[in-house]
DNA sequence: AGTGGATAACTGGTCAGACCATACGACCGG
DNA sequence: CCGGTCGTATGGTCTGACCAGTTATCCACT
C-alpha cells in the first residue's frame, strides 16, 4: 500500500476541467444560507470540536449564534443527516454519529458472534490502538485536554472511595485521551472498537468479576497514565497504557478460562 | 475502558438493537412528514411518472395537493437534492436529474472531502496500524505466510526492473502482512482503512509524482521489512515499517504543500 | 435508601403567512 | 428579428406560533 498515495499511473483520471479559451467564465456559484451553515457544522465535526456522541447545540441556539432563522438551521442539519454525520430525534438534540460505524462495524459483527476468541482479538487491537493514542496524546495534548482527563480521573477516585464503578467515567477517560491525539478519524475509529467490544460482551452475555484488589490496581494504572500524559512523556504514556490494557486482558483471560 | 469487560453497569450504553430476551419490542419507527413526502416523490420519479429533465410541481402546489405546509415540502425536496435525484435553482423549479450519473456517497466520503487534513490523519492511522501489523507478523507468521510475502516482493522487484509499478501488488504485499498477524478483526479493520485511503485519493484527484530514486527507496524498504519478518524480529520489523510509511507520508506532505 | 410517577423546561416537528431575489415568459419598441 | 422591460411564478428566507416528544428534577411511596 504505497501506490495509492502515488496515483501517477491513474491515467484514467480525467485531468481537471480544461479551460478552453471560449469558456472563460465560471458559472456563478450561489451558496444558500443553509449550505453555509452546513459547511460550518461539517467543519467543526470534522475537526473534532464536536466528537462522536456529542450533542449539537439546539436549533434555536445555533440560529441565534449565527444570526439566522431556525428554518435555515433545520435545513442545514437535515443535510448533515442525509450525509450520515448526525442523527436527530424528536425532543432530543442532534448527536454526532460515528462515520466509521457503517464501514467497520457491520462486517465485523458477524465474526464476533462466532466465538469468544474474537473478543480477545478485539481487545488486542484495542490495546495497541490505545497505546498509540496515549503516546500521541502525551505528544499533542493541550492544557485544557489535560484538565479534562484529570477531571475524569478524579471522578474515578471518588467512585473508588465509595466502592462504586461507573462504566461511563472509565469510557470518558479513555475517550478523552483518544481525542487528545487530535486525529478525528482515529477518534471515530476507536469509538467503533468500543462499540464492538460492548456488543460482543453483550451477545455473549458475559459478566466479568473484578476483584477489589484489581480495582485498586486499575485505578493506579489510570493515575500513572494520566501522569505520563501530563508530563508530556510519550514513551512512558504508551508503556503505561500497554501495561494497563495487558493487565485487563489477562484478567479477562483468567475469568474466561474458568 | 476497562469496565466494558464488566458490563454490569453498561445499561447507560445505547447498544443499538440488543437482542436481550427482555427486549422483545422493536423501537417505534417515527416517520416525519417530510420523509413521507420524499418517499412519494421518490416513487413517482422512479416509476417514471416524472422523467429526467421534467420539472416538478412548485413547492406551493405540492404543499396544497398533499394538504401540508411548504416547509415540509421544502425539506423533502432537499432530501432528494442530497440524494442527487433532483436539482433546484432559485426562481426556477426543481428538475429531475439522472440518478445513474453519480453513485450514492457514504458518510465517510463527506468526511474525507472536508479537507486535506483528514487524509493526513488517515495515513497517520494507517502508519501506526501497519507498524503494529509488521511486529505481530514477525512474531506470529507461519512459513507459508513468509513465502507468500516473498512472492509479492519478488513480483515487485520484477516490476521495478521493467520500470513498472502495479498498485495491486503493493496492496497484496501489505495485506499479506496484515493477515500474518493472525488477528481476523485487525485484517478487516485495515482493509477498511485501505478502502478509505483509496477513496480519499480519488476524490482529491491527486497526482503524486514519484521520482525513480524514490521508487528504488521504497523497494528497498519493502525488502527490509520482509527480511525482518523472515528473521522473526518484531522490533526490527516494526521499525522498518515505520521508516517506510513515514517516508511515504513525508513524500505525500511534500507534494501536498506544493 | 431505592423505586416509580408526576411536573416543568427544553427541543425538534409542523404550520401559517409574509417578504425578497431570481427565473421565465410575454410584451413592446426598434 | 432583436434587445430591453416588466409582471408573474417560484425558490430562499424570515417570523412567530403551536404541538409532541425528551430530559431532568422533585416528590411520594414502599
Amino acid at each position: 500500500m504505497t501506490a495509492e498515495l502515488v496515483p501517477g499511473y491513474s491515467q484514467a483520471m480525467n485531468g481537471n476541467q480544461d479551460q478552453s479559451p471560449d469558456v472563460v467564465f465560471r458559472p456563478i456559484r450561489m451558496e444558500r444560507v443553509s449550505e453555509k451553515v452546513a459547511n460550518q457544522l461539517k467543519k467543526v465535526i470534522s475537526d473534532g470540536i464536536f466528537k462522536v456522541g456529542d450533542r449539537l447545540p439546539s436549533e434555536r441556539e445555533l440560529a441565534e449564534q449565527m444570526g439566522i432563522s431556525r428554518p435555515s438551521v433545520r435545513e442545514a442539519i437535515q443535510q448533515l443527516e442525509m450525509l450520515g454525520m448526525v442523527e436527530t430525534s424528536h425532543g432530543g438534540r442532534s448527536v454526532v454519529k460515528n462515520i466509521a460505524e457503517q464501514e467497520i462495524r457491520s462486517p465485523i459483527e458477524a465474526f464476533l458472534e462466532e466465538d469468544r476468541q474474537r473478543v480477545l482479538e478485539l481487545t488486542e487491537v484495542r490495546a495497541f490502538m490505545e497505546s498509540w493514542a496515549a503516546r500521541m496524546a502525551a505528544q499533542n495534548c493541550t492544557e485544557a485536554e489535560v484538565q479534562a482527563i484529570r477531571r475524569y480521573l478524579e471522578e474515578m477516585e471518588r467512585d473508588f472511595e465509595r466502592g462504586q464503578i461507573r462504566f461511563e467515567v472509565d469510557f470518558k477517560f479513555h475517550t478523552e485521551i483518544a481525542a487528545a491525539t487530535h486525529n478525528t478519524i482515529f477518534v471515530h475509529l476507536i469509538d467503533s472498537i468500543y462499540q464492538l467490544i460492548n456488543y460482543s460482551v453483550k451477545i455473549h452475555r458475559e459478566q466479568v468479576f473484578v476483584a477489589p484488589e484489581s480495582q485498586e490496581k486499575i485505578l493506579d494504572h489510570h493515575r500513572k497514565i494520566f501522569r505520563c500524559i501530563e508530563d508530556r512523556d510519550p514513551d512512558a504514556a504508551e508503556a503505561a497504557m500497554k501495561e494497563h490494557l495487558f493487565f485487563v486482558v489477562s484478567e479477562f483471560k483468567k475469568w474466561s478460562s474458568s
